[in-house]
DNA sequence: CTACGACTCTTTTTT
DNA sequence: AGAGTCGTAG
C-alpha cells in the first residue's frame, strides 16, 4: 500500500480510493477534508490517470495553491503542474480567453469586479433618467446577479411574465431594461463581470457541442470542493462537463453553507443523489481538529437548524477547556480584552501569535482590534476587508493598465481620461460618450479618428489638442507594451501620466500613503513577474497580472510567515484552523446580522456561519460581546446574540471582570461611571443593570483569577498616553496629522478636554482629546 | 474647468 | 465617522 494511504481512517480511505463514478463526500468540520481531497488526487495520478485529465475546483485560489503544493509533495512537481486546479471563476476565465471568440468576445476581455459593475449600472440608471432612489444601484446589481446565476439572460427575462410581474410589483418595472442596457454596455466594453464568467461558460457549453465535447474529454475526473456553496450556474457547468464520464467527486458540508447571498444553492448538495442515483456517499464524521467541548458546543448550535443531513460529528481529542465568554461595555473594551488575553495566553502557554485568530461578522469591526493590538505592540495581519486593489489610487493606475490591454474598456477610459486633471472636463466627456453611443462605436474608436469626427463633435482646437495629447500618450504606452516588461510599462505610465506627481503634491499623511500604495502595487507586480518567470510555463504578461488581481484578493503581498495574529471575517476563515479563536461581536443585529433576522432561512445561514466560526478553533475558543458599540457615528446599545443562549451552559462559562462600576469609553480611556456626565451615562446605567442580571442568571465564574487581571491591567495601562498625561508643550503624534506640539488645553471635564495642537505639516488643529488618540512622544 | 464645502447614505458576508 | 455625491463660487 502506498505510504500516503496509511493513517487514513475507514471512511477517509473509502473516499480516497473510490476513483470511478459519482461520489459525494460529506465532510464534517475538521474531519480531514483537505487531506482526503489531496490524497485522492494523488491516488488518481498514482493509478495512471494523466493529471492533464483532472479538474479540481476549489473555493479560493489560496486553497488551490496550497492543495497543489501538498499534491506535489506526493506525486512530484511535474505531475502536479499539469493539473487544472483553481476557483470556478479563474478556471473558466481561462477557458473563455481561448474560446470566447465563439461568443463574440475578444481574448483580452476585461473582468469587472463588483465595483466596476456597480459603476456601469449607476451610469445606465442615470442615462435612462430613472429615479435612482427607487432603483438603488446595489439592489439592481444583486437582482441582475441573481438572474445571471440562474441563467436568466435578458432574453429569458423578457420571455418570463412571472419575473416581470414580480419586478413590477416590487415597483421596479424597469429592471429588465436596465439589465439589457447593462449587458450591452459590458459587451461593448469587451468586459465580463464575475457572473458572466460562469454564465458565458454555460452558454459556450450549451451552444457549441464541439466545445463541450472537447472539455468533457479533457476533464475526465472532476473534483469540486465546498460543493455546498456552488450556485446554479456552477452546478450546471459541472453537470455538463461530468455527464460523459460521470467521474465526479463532490466534497462539502451542508452545515457550512454560508454563501447563499451570492447564489449558493444548498440543494445542489442535498440533491446530489437525485442527479446521480448511483452515487456513493461517504461521511467523514470524526473531527480531528478540535476538543470535545468545542465540537459538542458547535453541534448544539447547529442542531437548531431544521434543514440538514443527519450527521454525527464527534471528537476523540481531549475534552478541553470550556468556552469563555467575556461581556464588555463597549467595542473598545472588547478589543482591549481580546488583545490583553492574547498577550497573556501567549506568555502563559508559550504560544506563537500566529496561533491566534480574531473572527468577526463584518469588516467594519476590524478597527477596534487593530487599535488595541497596536497599542500593545502585538503584530497582526488583517485579511480581506477593503482590499489593497480596491484603493482608489491603485484602481486608477490599474485603469490605465487595463485600458492598454483592452482599449474598448470605456469604463477604464473614462476613469482616467481626466485623471490627473488635464482639462478634459465633464462637458467634453459627455459629448464623447453621447457621440460614441449614437454612432455605435467605442469611445476609443472616436479618439482614434478624431480629425474625421472633429467637425461633428464641435470641439474647439484647445479641446482637440488635449484629447490628442491624451490619446497619443496611451498609444505610446501600448507600443511600449510590445517590447518592455509589464513592470517597466507600469512605471512609465505612473510617471508620464502625471499620476505620481499628482499624488506626490499631496503631502498629507494620507497623500503619502497613497504614493506608497502605488509603489506597493509596483512591487507586487514585480513580485508577480518574478514568480511567473520561475514557473516553467508561467505568464508574466500584463493581461495575466490584471486577471490575477481581478480574481483573487488573497494574492496580495505574501505573508512573510511572520508571527502574527490573524484578523478576518468568518466567511474568510472557512477552511482554516487556529489553536485559539476569539469570536467577537456576538450581539443581536450584528451576528446574526440585522439583515438576516427576519426569515428562517437567513437565520439558519447565520447559524451555520456561527458553526463555521466555532469549529475553526482547535484548543480554545473565546466569545465576547459588547453592550454598547460605536457604529454609524454614534453609540448604539446591543443585546447579546441569541446564539449564546443556544449553547448549553455546560460548554461555556462567563468571565466577568469587575467592570460594572466603570465605563471604558471608545478611546480606551478609563473613567468612572459615577463621576460627572449624567446625560452620557444614563444609557450605561441601564445596560449595566442588564449585565448584572445576566451575571446572576449564569454560571458562577470558575477561573476569574486568570482572566480578570488581564482585562483590567491592560485597560488601565495602555502604552499610548491617556488624556490625563498630556500637557501643554508635549510633543504628540496623531494617526492622521502626524507629529505636533500641544499649545493649549481647555476644559476640566476629563471626557471633554479640548486641545489645540500645532502640527508640522497640518498646522493648527483643535482636537477633543478623548477621540484624537494622541500618543505622547 | 476646478476646488471646495455641504450633504447624504452607509454596512453584511466575496469570487 | 467616513466616503462619495452634488452644488456653488472663482
Amino acid at each position: 500500500m502506498e505510504d500516503y494511504l496509511k493513517g487514513l481512517n475507514e471512511s477517509q480511505f473509502e473516499a480516497v480510493t473510490t476513483l470511478q463514478g459519482p461520489l459525494m463526500v460529506l465532510a464534517g468540520a475538521g474531519s480531514g477534508k483537505t487531506r482526503v481531497l489531496t490524497m485522492r488526487i494523488a491516488h488518481l495520478i498514482t493509478n495512471g490517470v494523466d493529471p492533464f485529465n483532472i479538474l479540481a475546483l476549489t473555493f479560493t485560489n489560496k486553497a488551490a495553491k496550497e492543495m497543489k503544493e501538498r499534491i506535489a509533495k506526493v506525486v512530484g512537481q511535474s505531475n502536479a503542474r499539469s493539473l487544472w486546479m483553481g476557483t470556478f471563476h479563474s478556471v473558466f476565465a481561462r477557458i473563455l480567453r481561448s474560446e470566447g471568440h465563439y461568443l463574440g468576445y475578444p481574448s483580452n476581455f476585461t473582468i469587472y469586479d463588483q465595483q466596476d459593475t456597480l459603476n456601469v449600472i449607476r451610469k445606465v440608471i442615470k442615462d435612462m433618467n430613472i429615479d435612482a432612489d427607487l432603483y438603488k444601484p446595489k439592489k439592481v446589481q444583486s437582482r441582475i446577479s441573481t438572474y445571471k446565476n440562474n441563467l436568466i439572460t435578458v432574453k429569458a427575462y423578457f420571455n418570463n411574465p412571472e419575473l416581470m410581474e414580480a419586478d413590477e410589483k416590487a415597483n421596479m418595472k424597469f429592471i429588465g431594461q436596465i439589465y439589457q442596457k447593462y449587458v450591452e454596455q459590458c459587451f461593448k466594453n469587451g468586459a465580463m463581470d464575475f457572473d458572466d464568467l460562469l454564465l458565458k461558460t454555460n452558454e459556450l457549453l450549451t451552444r457549441f457541442p464541439e466545445v463541450l465535447a472537447k472539455y468533457q474529454d479533457r476533464f475526465r475526473y472532476i473534483l469540486v470542493d465546498e460543493y455546498q456553496d456552488t450556485n446554479h450556474s456552477q452546478y450546471l457547468i459541472v453537470k455538463a462537463l461530468a455527464s460523459k464520464f460521470e467521474n465526479i467527486c463532490v466534497v462539502g458540508d451542508d452545515a457550512q453553507s454560508i454563501y447563499s447571498f451570492r447564489g449558493a444553492n444548498i440543494y445542489n448538495i442535498l440533491n446530489f443523489k437525485k442527479d446521480y442515483p448511483d452515487a456513493i456517499t461517504v461521511s467523514l464524521e470524526q473531527n480531528y481538529r478540535s476538543t470535545q467541548n468545542i465540537v459538542n458546543a458547535a453541534n448544539a448550535v447547529i442542531a437548531k437548524n431544521l434543514q440538514q443531513f443527519k450527521k454525527n460529528v464527534f471528537s476523540e481529542n481531549e475534552e478541553g477547556e470550556k468556552i469563555k465568554v467575556y461581556r464588555s461595555l463597549s467595542d473598545a473594551d472588547e478589543a482591549n480584552f481580546v488583545a490583553g488575553n492574547i498577550w497573556e495566553t501567549r506568555n502563559r502557554e508559550q504560544r506563537k501569535y500566529s496561533d491566534f485568530a480574531i473572527l468577526y461578522r463584518t469588516n467594519s469591526q476590524t478597527r477596534a482590534f487593530e487599535d488595541a493590538l497596536r497599542r500593545k505592540n502585538i503584530p497582526y495581519k488583517v485579511y480581506g476587508g477593503l482590499s489593497f486593489y480596491q484603493r482608489k489610487e491603485v484602481k486608477d493606475l490599474i485603469a490605465y493598465l487595463r485600458l492598454l490591454v483592452n482599449e474598448n474598456d470605456s469604463e477604464a477610459l473614462m476613469r482616467i481620461i481626466n485623471y490627473p486633471t488635464r482639462g478634459i472636463g465633464e462637458t467634453t466627456q459627455n459629448k464623447l460618450i453621447v457621440f460614441a453611443d449614437s454612432h455605435n462605436v467605442a469611445v476609443s474608436k472616436v479618439l482614434d479618428n478624431l480629425p474625421m469626427y472633429a467637425p461633428q463633435l464641435g470641439f474647439n482646437n484647445g479641446v482637440l489638442n488635449k484629447l490628442n495629447d491624451f490619446w497619443s500618450m496611451i498609444k505610446a504606452f501600448q507600443v511600449l507594451l510590445k517590447t518592455e516588461t509589464a513592470y517597466s510599462v507600469a512605471m512609465e505610465v505612473a510617471k508620464r501620466s502625471g499620476l505620481i506627481k499628482f499624488l506626490k503634491d499631496d503631502q498629507t499623511p494620507e497623500g503619502i500613503s497613497r504614493v506608497e500604495n502605488v509603489q506597493e502595487l509596483m512591487n507586487s507586480m514585480q513580485g508577480f513577474i518574478e514568480e511567473q518567470m520561475q514557473i516553467e510555463d508561467g505568464d508574466p504578461s500584463l493581461p495575466n497580472f490584471l486577471e490575477n488581481i481581478a480574481l483573487s484578493a488573497d494574492t496580495q503581498n505574501k505573508d512573510d510567515e511572520e508571527e502574527m495574529v490573524s484578523l478576518m471575517t468568518i466567511h474568510l476563515s472557512k477552511g482554516l484552523e487556529f489553536p485559539v479563536v476569539h469570536l467577537v461581536g456576538l450581539e443581536e443585529n450584528l451576528f446574526p446580522s440585522f439583515m438576516s433576522s427576519t426569515t428562517r432561512e437567513d437565520l439558519e445561514e447565520e447559524r451555520r456561519l456561527f458553526y463555521v466560526a466555532l469549529t475553526r478553533a482547535e484548543k480554545q475558543a473565546f466569545f465576547s460581546y459588547a453592550i454598547s458599540r460605536f457604529q454609524w457615528g454614534k453609540i448604539t446599545d446591543a443585546e447579546p446574540s441569541r446564539f449564546l443562549s443556544e449553547i448549553d451552559d455546560q460548554f461555556i462559562e462567563f468571565v466577568n471582570p469587575a467592570i460594572e462600576k466603570r465605563f471604558i469609553n471608545n478611546s480606551g480611556v478609563k473613567s468612572n461611571i459615577f463621576d460627572e456626565h449624567p446625560s452620557e451615562l444614563k444609557g450605561f446605567k441601564r445596560v449595566e443593570k442588564k449585565t448584572i442580571e445576566r451575571a446572576e442568571g449564569s454560571k458562577p465564574i470558575a477561573e476569574p483569577r486568570k482572566l480578570k487581571p488581564v482585562a483590567t491591567a491592560k485597560i488601565i495601562n495602555p502604552s499610548g498616553a491617556s488624556s490625563q498625561d498630556i500637557e501643554v508643550g508635549d510633543k504628540v503624534r496623531h494617526d492622521r496629522f502626524g507629529i505636533g506640539e500641544v499649545s493649549f488645553l481647555d476644559g476640566t471635564d476629563p471626557q471633554n478636554i479640548k486641545a489645540k495642537v500645532i502640527f508640522m505639516h497640518e498646522g493648527e488643529k483643535n482636537l477633543i482629546l478623548k477621540y484624537a488618540k494622541l500618543t505622547k512622544i
